[in-house]
RNA sequence: GUGGUAGUAGCUCAGUUGGUUAGAGCACUGGUUUGUGGUACCAGGGGUCGCCGGUUCAAGUCCGGUUUACCACCCCA
């Protein structure tokens, strides 16, 4: 039986084929871009990790989840579900000499073994850019305004994301005047984390086992909390708490470094793709200070369920996988989300993939001097095309328009004995014979200018 | 992992109450007598109708299972 035919990716995998191929491509050039523009520095990890760098910063669960296998040699061994892991290890393996802040920024295919939907499949490519070894706001602005320069670079603006800001530490002090410290404290971020997607009573009951009776008002506060939008508001729900002392300092000094952040990132122009929202928390448990998720704004400006990208610090994750201590913020940011919005919005144009020159030629004699022009043309970083096998003249202009090439270099008998090559605009039909010699400096000029009406001097064979 | 919907050519789809060798458009290949192109015309290749089984004289069509995709949960990055 032949199965060959039946053969597809498997479960959650694409193939990219040459178009789909150059827009993704397309996507990879524009982020690099704008990560080279922060100046951010482009670092790889291997693609399989060994599995217990996965289960070590997120426990054995984890490992439904992976693409995971024995390797010949016996080691338990995942392709990598995302790259902060890996990241860490290089940046903890050397964190005493690495000059501060450390920018790096990488773009790689990540794999979760997990029933793929809409905008999240088992392999997806990741942008992530991160800065190490500065415990100030600056460096958390850094952060936000690369992943908004990451989307509007595309075209994408105000009307089509917003960047919705979040601070863990608030929330635990908060909850610390409510009386939650500790696992209680993560247990309650767990719940708001979810908050948005779960009916009010199932809410309530999450809660119950945390706040009992007061849950009902726990709840109320809570979203009043999340409802604010403003730096003024959030001092007043501050102010509005009966704190202690300490814990009043505490948060004082949390809202400074507010308004700080504020300032860096009005600096840098993004406040207006920016709302404070204090309904993120960002599941992992890492996470340590600000955090902040970009989501996709439908037609009618409300905020889908979509997020294109999400991030923020984790100041003690390389400490705890062994390492030094060192400060980090972050973000990731997918391709499948993003292409989708991309398309939707038109902002995603297929690319023409074609050659810029396509040699028309003649005879067996003729292919020879054709050939040796395409090698030198190439060399220069042409792209130059021209049929594999012999083709009839007729046929031959068909494919060189189809082919989408700006030029045809047509090889005749005629020119060829001549010592000429004809250039043909294939978007003007305009023509003109060339001495072989002055080919790579008539191209030159004919790229940028086109063929002339009349011929230029120097190109004249009469002249010669 | 749980449900809902769907699967006919590379793509978009048609296919009557079950009834001869399953069609169209686009795409692809060749040609319209080898020096001027994307159009037009002619011809051609390509499908065991997702797969397996069942009902029937007869299944693309009806039934069951399975697989894949999409959507919603669960879970998460």
């Amino acid at each position: 039986m032949l199965h060959f035919a039946m053969f597809q990716p498997l479960p959650g995998f694409r193939d990219f084929f040459p178009e789909r191929c150059a827009k993704r491509n397309h996507i990879f050039r524009l982020w690099t871009q704008t990560a080279r523009s922060f100046n951010f520095q482009q670092y790889d990890i291997p693609t399989l990790e060994p599995l217990e760098l996965f289960t070590q910063k997120s426990g054995e669960e984890i490992v439904g989840q992976l693409f995971n296998f024995t390797d010949k040699g016996g080691r338990e061994v995942a392709l990598r579900p995302e790259l902060t892991p890996s990241l860490a290890r290089m940046i903890g393996s050397q964190a005493n000499s690495l000059k501060r802040p450390v920018k790096w920024f990488n773009i790689a295919e990540n794999f979760r073994y997990e029933k793929q939907q809409k905008g999240r499949l088992r392999s997806h490519y990741q942008l992530n850019c991160d800065v190490f070894g500065e415990p100030g706001v600056g460096a958390d602005a850094e952060v936000i305004a690369t992943a908004v320069g990451c989307l509007q670079v595309f075209g994408l603006s105000g009307a089509d994301f917003v960047v919705r800001l979040s601070d863990r530490n608030l929330w635990l002090h908060f909850l610390e005047s409510q009386g939650k410290t500790g696992d209680d404290a993560m247990a309650v971020l767990g719940v708001v984390d979810k908050m948005e997607r779960l009916p009010r009573e199932a809410v309530i009951e999450k809660l119950e086992p945390l706040f009992g009776n007061k849950a009902e008002s726990f709840l109320q506060q809570a979203q009043s909390l999340i409802a604010i939008r403003s730096l003024d508001e959030l001092k007043q729900f501050f102010e509005g708490l009966e704190l202690a002392t300490e814990l009043k300092q505490t948060v004082d000094e949390r809202l400074g470094q507010w308004s700080s952040l504020l300032d860096w990132l009005e600096g840098l122009g993004v406040t207006d793709v920016l709302r404070i929202d204090l309904g993120i928390v960002r599941g992992l448990a890492y996470y340590t200070g600000f955090v902040f998720e970009v989501f996709e704004k439908g037609d009618d400006g409300q905020l889908t369920g979509r997020a294109l990208c999400g991030g923020g610090r984790y100041d003690h994750l390389v400490k705890k996988l062994g390492y030094p201590d060192m400060p980090a913020v972050g973000f990731g940011m997918g391709d499948v989300t993003l292409t989708d919005l991309l398309e939707s919005k038109g902002l995603l144009p297929d690319f023409i993939i074609a050659p810029e020159i396509y040699l028309v030629v003649g005879g067996d004699h003729e292919r020879k001097i054709a050939l040796h022009d395409a090698q030198r043309l190439r060399a220069l970083g042409y792209s130059v095309e021209y049929p594999l096998k012999n083709q009839s003249f007729g046929k031959q202009f068909k494919l060189a328009g189809q082919s989408g090439a700006r030029f045809a270099l047509i090889y005749g008998e005629e020119e060829v004995k001549q010592h000429q090559v004809k250039v043909r605009d294939l978007q003007t039909g305009q023509e003109m014979p060339i001495m072989s010699v002055y080919l790579v400096d008539a191209l030159g000029q004919f790229f940028a200018e086109g063929i002339p009406a009349h011929e230029p001097e120097g190109a004249d064979p009469s002249k010669l």
